[in-house]
This record gives structure tokens, sequence and C-alpha cells, in this order.
DNA sequence: CTGGGTAACATTTTT
DNA sequence: TGTTACCCAG
């Protein structure tokens, strides 16, 4: 039997919110629970048995799931210890531990908070010995992975143009997703992948694995599981430890994680998940949507609660977003309502190309700030990384401070790698991948013939490749010098280990760096971004002395560790609709719904129908990070790789409600409303996977592009243009004076010769420019 | 073995 | 356009 707390609105106007159960509390109802409406309470106070609550765009849900986790902790007399929380990113656990931690009004420690893949690892070290592995094995990264699965590509002899790594790796991690062990493959299910080795190539990944003493994300998840399931003493354990279990973003979880949260929820049945599916957006990670959609039959008897009422988003723009949304079949079905009124219809711009809607996001940003914005409640939200790349030149250009969220991550970076290599050598012998990466970085001589040799005994002798080098500087296979410089390298390692036993591990880490000779590597590095990464070395020693020891570090990095959040100060945010999940801006660009882009091609040709309602859900996210007002825009070309490429209108854009929506002239003209369709008649209705001709945009009569910069190109009908750079100057230029660059911005010239210039731009590092394409700064346009 | 050169290639989204 | 992979000369 379903209990429902049911608080959807009939149609028509909202009703006010019906009482519920919890309405017939105690008068002493804690404070906490105040500032929480019917349905949230009615989700909080659920405390036992399976609960789902939908918890829609902007309803607040972490305000319900934070309240709910005090409650229990207060209402039960509870130990944190007997909490398990898994939220999706790591951020997301940090802010749900703070915020509880303000409701209850004191820190909470002990609890088990984090990621699904931190928790696992977190068991896994403690049954390490019963998949295998030993309590200091390693997690590999991307990184690794693929070089691992390289050299076993080699191996089998598998043509690796035909079958690039990367694309192998993600069949694998999809079957990790499932739940699937190469025992559970059967020969059919590899097809013909990697010429019908594909099973091959993941048994031996998984053997290279233990060999390495080494786990990746999914084993993580897959080894507990595994544990679980061949040790029931071990699972009653958890069991009775964990009393109640609550789990964030549930619609993003995949197989796996499904697998390992039933288990544990076996015990008590205590599990209350929170999930919106119209915000699933991670199926190309192997989420999958039907987790959601069958909760009630996974955990039968359990509590649904719908939580529709938004308090984010203006009525615009809520109806904007739940009109594209609702083109998705496969919903559990929400309608979101706001009793707010009014606020701006979302907006739609059309641009000749993405240099024009770059130049039209930072003039509206300007607009904003002028109107007295604050730039950190403005959000430029794209569908690729890339995409950043032209947006922030031009906001580098006109001097508007921004951060990009979600870039590259700090241990991404090769001299943190590097450096880590070293450290998880120390912390692992058996490392070979680690090994491989530093035994000639710094160059030490020791080129591919010498770690071939290593490896050819390694192999024959089924050694890690530091045994395997250690016996072959016994022998005369290599000459003296690389022999001599390999010993010396063994011997370093030998003694940091000792060292480590001895010395605080910050200490041991600018040691290696610094014996190992890896810090005068970038040191004599005269390339710009040397004394950069030096920086991320200090920074990296910073981060060490927050652990414990090595092990604690190495663990916090590969599972954790996010890059430097940029310094704070007032900016407007740049990243992608993924990285966007979860957060709200008052203002919120959205550019580049274009066909192919947005939808994604790929998404669409690999998925089909489900991942072209990905994408629509990821419009959807879109939308609803906005509070008070959303721009889309388009471009009718954008360049690709370098080079200009024809670009059609979204789909999407006429699936927008033309009520809630209205199609603007980008550039200085005046035409009234819409210009026929439904929202802008920039394509044929379409029908999903029927692909609609799609007429190309035509700019409106009169647009006029901005002048283009000097320089050479291609007009829109394809004609060659060649604008000549502006006059030399009358006057050389100085070195000192302060110049404008149409794509660089201001800068200091350093140096002149001739009519060539060095320039210090203030944002954009120092460049050799030609003096006819920079004008004095005081007469910038 | 190293470093500089050119050619080919790539862009989805991330724990 | 920007990065990486491979090739050749020193």
């Amino acid at each position: 039997m379903i209990e429902e707390t049911d608080t959807r609105a009939p149609d028509g106007p909202p009703p006010l919110p019906a009482p519920s159960p919890a309405a017939a509390l105690p008068a002493a109802a804690p404070a906490y629970l105040a500032p929480l409406y019917a349905a949230q309470r009615a989700a909080v106070e659920a405390a036992d048995g399976p609960v789902l609550v939908l918890a829609g765009a902007g309803t607040g849900k972490t305000r319900v799931l934070t309240t709910r986790l005090a409650h229990i902790l207060v209402s039960r007399r509870l130990s944190p210890f007997r909490l398990l929380a898994v939220t999706f990113t790591n951020k997301a656990a940090r802010e749900m531990r703070d915020r509880v931690a303000a409701l209850v009004g004191a820190p909470i420690e002990g609890w088990w908070l984090g990621t699904f893949h931190s928790l696992a690892a977190r068991m896994l070290r403690r049954h390490a010995e019963l998949v295998g592995l030993t309590p200091s094995f390693t997690i590999l990264d991307t990184d690794d992975q693929l070089r691992l699965l390289k050299g076993l590509i080699g191996d089998a002899g598998i043509d690796a143009k035909k079958w690039p790594a990367r694309q192998l790796l993600g069949v694998i991690e999809r079957w990790k997703d499932r739940g699937l062990t190469p025992d559970k493959l059967k020969p059919e299910d590899g097809g013909q992948v990697a010429g019908g080795r594909v099973i091959a190539l993941y048994q031996a990944y998984q053997a290279r694995l233990v060999a390495l003493n080494a786990c990746d994300f999914g084993d993580l998840l897959l080894h507990t599981l595994a544990v679980f399931q061949s040790h029931p003493d071990i699972l009653t354990d958890y069991h009775r430890r964990f009393q109640y279990l609550l789990v964030d973003e549930y619609q993003d979880t995949n197989v796996a994680q499904y697998l390992w949260l039933r288990l544990l929820a076996q015990g008590r049945r205590n599990i209350c998940c929170v999930g919106d599916e119209d915000q699933s957006i991670y199926g190309w990670r192997g989420a999958e949507i039907g987790n959601i959609l069958r909760f009630e039959q996974d955990f039968p008897g359990a509590t649904v609660v719908r939580l529709e009422e938004n308090y984010r988003s203006t009525r615009h723009i809520l109806g904007a977003a739940s009109g594209l949304i609702a083109h998705n079949k496969g919903r559990l079905g929400k309608t979101l309502y706001t009793s707010r009124d009014g606020g701006e219809l979302v907006e739609v711009y059309g641009h000749l190309d993405s240099d024009d809607e770059a130049r039209w996001i930072g003039d509206q940003i300007e607009a904003r700030q002028r109107a007295g914005d604050r730039l950190g409640e403005i959000a430029v939200l794209v569908r690729a990384g890339f995409q950043t790349r032209e947006i922030e030149e031009r906001l580098l250009q006109i001097g508007v401070p921004y951060r990009v969220l979600g870039g590259p991550r700090f241990y991404e970076r090769l001299e943190i790698r590097d450096a880590l290599a070293y450290l998880r050598l120390i912390n692992e012998p058996r490392d070979d991948l680690a090994f491989e990466r530093i035994v000639n970085t710094p160059k030490r001589g020791l080129g591919p013939a010498a770690v071939q040799a290593i490896t050819r005994l390694a192999r024959a002798q089924e050694l890690p490749l530091t045994e395997a080098a250690w016996r072959l500087t016994e022998t005369d296979e290599l000459k003296t010098r690389p022999r001599s410089a390999l010993r010396g390298l063994l011997q370093d390692l030998e003694r940091w280990r000792a060292l480590e036993r001895q010395i605080a591990h910050t200490e041991l880490a600018r040691q290696v760096l610094d014996e190992s000779g890896y810090t005068r590597m970038w040191q004599t590095d005269k390339s710009p971004e040397a004394p950069g990464r030096l920086e991320n070395l200090k920074e990296l020693i910073n981060a060490l002395a927050e652990f414990v020891n090595l092990a604690g570090f190495l663990e916090h990095v590969a599972l954790v560790m996010e890059a430097a959040e940029a310094e704070g100060g007032d900016q407007v945010n740049l990243m992608t609709l993924h990285g966007a999940k979860g957060l709200e801006f008052d203002t919120v660009f959205l550019p580049g719904w274009e066909e192919g882009l947005f939808p994604n091609q790929r998404a669409v040709d690999e998925t089909g129908i489900a991942g072209l309602e990905e994408e629509r859900r990821l419009a959807y996210v879109g939308l609803t990070r906005a509070r008070l007002r959303a721009r889309i825009s388009f471009a009718a070309r954008r360049r690709a790789f370098g080079k200009w490429a024809d670009a059609l209108p979204s789909r999407f854009l006429d699936e927008l409600p033309a009520e809630h929506a209205r199609v603007k002239p980008a550039i200085d003209v005046e035409v009234g409303g819409a210009v026929g369709g439904a929202v802008g008649g920039f394509a044929e209705a379409s029908v999903p996977f029927t692909p609609a001709p799609r007429r190309p945009f035509t700019p409106p009569p009169g647009a006029r592009r901005s002048p283009p910069p000097p320089g050479r190109g291609v007009t829109l009908d394809g004609t060659a243009y060649e604008v000549a750079p502006r006059p030399r100057p009358a006057e050389p230029y100085r070195p000192g004076a302060r110049v404008f660059h149409r794509k660089f911005g201001y800068g200091t010239v350093e140096a002149v010769e001739d009519e060539k210039l060095e320039i210090s731009f203030d944002h954009a590092g120092t460049k050799r420019v030609m003096d006819g394409f920079v004008v004095p700064a005081d007469q910038a346009d």
C-alpha cells in the first residue's frame, strides 16, 4: 500500500497548502520546523520506513534534507554514527554538514556523510583483503586508467587506431555502472567491440588493477558490493550501525549504487531518497532514471512526498521551463507552481555568430552592473566547456571580472600528478603507473630503452616495476650511465620510504620534490606557466598539512580534492549546465541553443530519444537556475576547431510556451513581439527523431553586425573581407605606455622593436603585437 | 636520449 | 584553435 502526501495543485490557481498529518503535531514543535510548509514538513517527519521525496527545482529540497537529518538526530536522540547520508558531490556534502550543524547548533561529528565513492572507499579500506587488496590500495583516476588500458590494448594486439582506449574504457565503465563484473558477462555482451575481445580486455584490466593494488572509481562500489554479498556478517554489522539512510540526487544513481543502497537499506528499511526525475542529467555516466521511477516498487509501502511549490523563480521562468519539460515522456509528473506573479518574460536572442553572442552577453552583463546588480548573481551556463572560451575572451576584453567554475581539477594538473606519483610510489611500491610516470621526470637519462628493459623483466618474472628495476641494476643489461641513474632513483625512494616513519609528511613531501630534482626542473623552466606550476606545488604541500598522514591525503586527493575556488570578490559565474545543478542566480544567460550543440548531436546519436530527453532536462535545469531573469541565445555560425560552422536554432526554442518567452532582436532593431510559431518560428515544429527540416536563422531586418576586428575573415554571405589595421601611430609607442587591444584588452608596453610591441596585458599575459592593432588606452572604444 | 618540428586530431557533460 | 602524438636530426 502506498501512502502518499500529495500537494499537487489542481487546475487553476494553487490551493493553500493542504493540512497534513504534520499539522497535528503537539504545539511544542521544534523551532526548526516552523519555516516549513506542509509538504516539506511531511517529508521531514516521515522518519521511518522508505520515503521518496520528489523535489522539484527550487522547492526547498536542501532545507528539507537538512532539517530532516536534524530532526532525526534531535527527536530520536540518535547518535550521528547511526546516520548514513549520500550526496552526489563533495560540495553538497560540505553544505549539508554545515547546514545541519547550524540547525542543531553544534557541529556533528562522526557521521557517515559523503559521495557514494568516498563512503565506499571508507568501507573498502576496512575490508580490502577480502577482495585481494591491501588497505593502502591506490585509487586511479581517468588518466591512470587510460594509460593502463593502452598498455593492455597493445598487448592484446587490438588495433588502437580503430579502438581508442577512451572508447573501450567507456564500455568497461558502463558495465561497472551496471554492477557487471567480467564473470557476469556472457560472451555475446562484448559484441564486436575491439574485434570481440573487450571482455578479455576487461578481465585483463581487472587483473592488472589487483596486481597494482589499485582500484578505479567503479571498483570502489563493486568491491564493496562483493564484500556485502559474500560476507553477510559484515553487511549485518552495517545494518546495525546505520539506522537511517538518506540519499540526495537519487535520480542520478546508477545500478551499482542502487544495489549498494538496497543492500544497506535491507536492515531497517529507513531509507529516504530525494530527487527529481526532471533533473536527471547523468545518463551518459550510467545513471538510471529508472531507479527513481521504480522506487515505489522497489520499496513497497513507501511514503511519497511531492514538493511542488517553487520558491525560487518567477512565474514566467517556471512556465517556460515547465512547458519545455512537458515534451518529455517518462516522467512521474509534477506541476510546479509559484505564488509569485509577474516578472520578466524569458527572452530569446538570435545572433549572427558566436562572437556577436559573446559581445552581447558582455553588454548585457555591463547593463546589469549599471543597474546595480551584483556580478555574483549572474551566471552564464553553457552546454560544453569549450563554449566558455569565447565568452571569457570578451569579458576579459571589457574588464568584467568572472570565474569559471568546475574547470580543470587541481589534481589533474601535470605538476600535481607528477608530485603525487612520487608520493604514491613511496606509499605503495607496487604502483607501476606512478613508477612509469616519474622514472624519467625530471630527465635522468632513462629513456624508452631503459624503461623497456625494466618492463620486460617485470613481465617475465611477474614483478612490480620497482622490484624489477632493482634486479636490473644488479645485471649489466643497462649501460653504466642509465644503470647508476636508476640505482640513484631507487635508493632515493628507499630513503624516502624510511624517512616517512620519521618526519612529518609535509616535510617529507618537500624533501621529495626537492631531492628528486622536480622542483628544480620547474625553476629552470622558462615557459610562462612554470611559475604557476611551482605555486601549485606549494599549494599541494599546504593541502598536505591538513591531513594526519600521507595515505589519508592521497585518498582525499583522489576522491575529494577540487580546484581551489577562484578568489572571492564579485564575479560573474561561468560554468556548464551540469555544473550548475543545485545552484541559483538572479540572472542566467543560456547561450548556444543550437541544433547539434544543444541538443548535443552525440547525445542524440548515441542514445536516441533517451538522449534527447536528457538534453531537454538539461535545458530545464538551466532555466530553473534563474530567480528573476533568463536570457537564451543562439548564433547562426559558431567557431568550431577554429573554423566557422553554420548552426540552426535549437528545437528547444520552439518548445518554449509563447506566453512565457519572447524573441527579442539582438542588435539595434525594433521588432514587435514574436516572429511567428510557438516562440520564434525559427524552425518547423519538430517531432523527436524525425529530424525536421530546419530553416536557417535569418537576422531581423536592420540587424547590424559589430565591426569586424582588423584582419581577414569571411562574412556571412561567404565573401572574404579584409580590414586593414588602423594606421600606424604618428608617434611610436614608448615602454610604459598604456594601450588597448581588441582581443587582449588593456596592457602596458614593455618593449618596442620597430612596429612590433611587447605588451604585458592586464589579464592576458605578455604578447607580441603589431602596433597597428592597439590604440592608446585613452582612445579605446 | 633529447628537443624541436610537423601532422593529426579533437569538444559533451564528471564522481 | 589548441593540444598531443609521432618522427627525425643532433
